[in-house]
DNA sequence: CGTAATATGAGACATGGTCTCACTGCAGCG
DNA sequence: CGCTGCAGTGAGACCATGTCTCATATTACG
């Protein structure tokens, strides 16, 4: 099987969300069904487009304008989460049946890797209160090279940008 | 004065800006210098549009093109840094004399408080090395609700989303 | 059924950012 | 001291992502 769930989860995707749409007097259509199916059967993270995309090739015709329409709605109900943003474009990820977890992206060759470290994340809690917030979600993304790359080309390696702050004052 | 920096530091960072231009065989032209002046005098976190606006206020026309030039090479340079990436619109916000920080979103007023802390950057660093990457960058965004809005409107504080990852299998 | 509320699709629109290209002006040279 | 080459610049065309509008279709429900 190539997708990323299997089917059983992705029936109760499909049911959670029609509980959260009923909650909200919302009503599960077929188009925000074909949407679940599709998000739930893209590979890891993906662009929006490519679930547009999808869903053309499915046949079924689900118009941008309904699948941006969906998306707040899908993470809303805790199905999709927003992952890695690059640059412009969004992208979204499954997040039934799946842990939290963040993302270290090559700098190189642009492989994401995901980790979970709950360290961070009670840290991150440990912040937030400290300022008084009510942390509601957070954005970690660390940047670098990985193994392969490192190997690779020395690459433009940086040693420029040595840390100005000293000077001055 | 209302500068986020005095003028020494930005002479400072004009002749960091100057050595790196060199070392890239670039040249400090009028405009690239200020970009500079204008970017350092920037308040805190600003859009690139604020930017463009400065300049033109300044009397220098700085076209859009230029500035959108210059800015990878501010960075670059340890200028600036980009910040708070929200939505659509990039931020920069001064790197000079500066220590590295991160941000702290009220998702209700948009108030950005900066932060530091150590001990995640530390584990940050851990994590990367355990996947053998070599650490490059990060970006921590924390969002929640500020005292203030937290105490204001209740909100659509959300009480959806119960963690889907325990049905199924 | 009939009606009102909701959802949809197609595409117009808005916006942030990139690219093109003619032009400028400095640097090095004869 | 005027060529010449080339990086830099400015204006705006262009592009992509995402939002909005509005006419139409669907649904729930009396």
């Amino acid at each position: 099987m190539r997708h990323g769930l299997t089917a059983a989860r992705r029936r109760a995707a499909l049911a959670r969300f029609e509980r959260f749409l009923e909650r909200r007097d919302l009503r599960l259509t077929p188009a925000r069904a074909a949407i679940v199916e599709a998000a739930l059967a893209q590979p890891g993270h993906f662009p929006i487009e490519a679930l547009v995309e999808s869903l053309r090739r499915r046949g079924i015709r689900g118009s941008k304008a309904t699948v941006y329409r969906a998306l707040p709605l899908l993470t809303e109900a805790g199905i999709l989460q927003e992952a890695v943003v690059k640059g412009d474009e969004r992208s979204y990820e499954a997040a039934v049946g799946r842990r939290h977890h963040d993302h270290l992206i090559c700098s190189g060759c642009g492989t994401v890797v995901e980790f979970e470290y709950p360290a961070i994340e009670i840290l991150q809690r440990e912040v937030a209160a400290r300022h008084g917030f009510e942390l509601e979600g957070h954005h970690l993304q660390l940047s670098g090279r990985c193994p392969a790359c490192r190997g690779r080309g020395a690459g433009r390696g940086g040693d420029l940008r040595q840390g100005l702050a000293e000077d001055g004052s």
